[in-house]
DNA sequence: GCGCTACTATGACCAGTGTCATAAGCCGCG
DNA sequence: CGCGGCTTATGACACTGGTCATAGTAGCGC
């Protein structure tokens, strides 16, 4: 930890992405944000002027930042780096939070945009802006890896595309299957895009 | 049609579950149910004495049922019966409606997972044998398009996962790009698994 | 016509929501 | 000390949610 403890506001960010990530955005109230960031309520109308709404997007924003630079962790961790390597390593680090700490939660961004992208165009924006940031990290990581330029926008679309649904069904089967199938199949089809 | 308007109970069905694709479980409002339906309030606490969970769980059923039913159709409708191309007709199911009638809806059972799969078990479990009431018929459609029996039930599993993904992405950017990307990606790799 | 069942109608309750107004505490600076 | 800022505290408001209780109506068999 080379930084102290975070403040309040972020660690209000960060409760709402996870609150939200396991009950969606509607069923998670600002109260309990702030009781389980340990933050007092009042700060909530200090920090968030914007109410609900930019909680909720800043909580978007965090995952996808997250997500971003977690690409490039997984690319460093690689025995043998592989586009399907990478994958591989972005399934698993839902599986094993599956097998330690049951299926009680998803996909923060998923949450967002299945609760409000209908009602809340701030949020669906905040949302795709979050899926650019997880993308974006990642396509460059294909060219890195050998993928040509041409393919490795679609291909990152793709893999972002079957882990969010390989977790959807993950978390209503109570089972880690759909990942470990989806790293199986597309694996060969990753590995065999490179020049 | 050959039989008549479907009766009160299951409109409230079935409205209940345009309303859960679009602002998800937590936002969709029993009394909104019934108004969408045309129905009258009383009726949902005598069809419905399980109260909102069952309606929801009956929802959330009803979309698994129609979309394994829709795969014999989709299946029937093909120019040349390949993966492929069963691929994409369940896409453009998606794409069309999205050019038709813009990006406010997605799949009722994401929504239900995401909203209650953590709270709600018996929700989650509608949802998963939802998915399975989805991919039965798929895998079955695909060993007669000449996928071997092994390889069947994982590739169904995989068309969801990236369908309902490429759903999600597409909601979020207001694009359909990840559903033709997904396509256009995936065929390929569903054509090569025939036998 | 009677009675029974199926359905509808309506009002109330309580827990919960997001939001606001207002006031207090804390703490460094002058 | 005293002032002024950031932060926190707390109570109230207006509202909606699901659920329940209770009463009312429709229609059909007898």
């Amino acid at each position: 930890m080379t930084e102290a403890r975070p403040g309040p506001r972020e660690r209000m960010v960060f409760s709402a992405a996870q609150l939200i990530r396991r009950q969606g955005v509607a069923a998670t109230g600002m109260r309990e944000v702030a009781a389980h960031a340990g933050a007092p309520r009042g700060s909530l109308q200090h920090y968030f002027p914007g109410g609900k709404e930019q909680l909720v997007n800043e909580a978007v924003q965090w995952a996808g930042r997250y997500a971003g630079k977690r690409i490039a962790r997984f690319l460093a961790g690689l025995d043998e780096p592989t586009p399907s390597g990478l994958f591989a390593a972005m399934a698993a680090q839902w599986t094993d939070e599956y097998a330690a700490d049951g299926f009680a939660a998803g996909c923060p961004v998923a949450a967002a945009t299945v609760d409000r992208a209908a009602s809340a165009d701030a949020t669906r924006r905040a949302a795709a802006a979050a899926f650019t940031a997880w993308r974006a990290p990642l396509a460059a990581a294909l060219t890195d890896l050998g993928v040509p330029a041409g393919r490795a926008e679609s291909l990152a679309t793709l893999m972002i595309s079957t882990l969010e649904g390989a977790i959807l069904l993950a978390r209503a089967e109570q089972d880690t299957a759909p990942l470990t199938t989806a790293v199986r199949e597309l694996g060969p089809l990753l590995d065999a895009a490179r020049a």
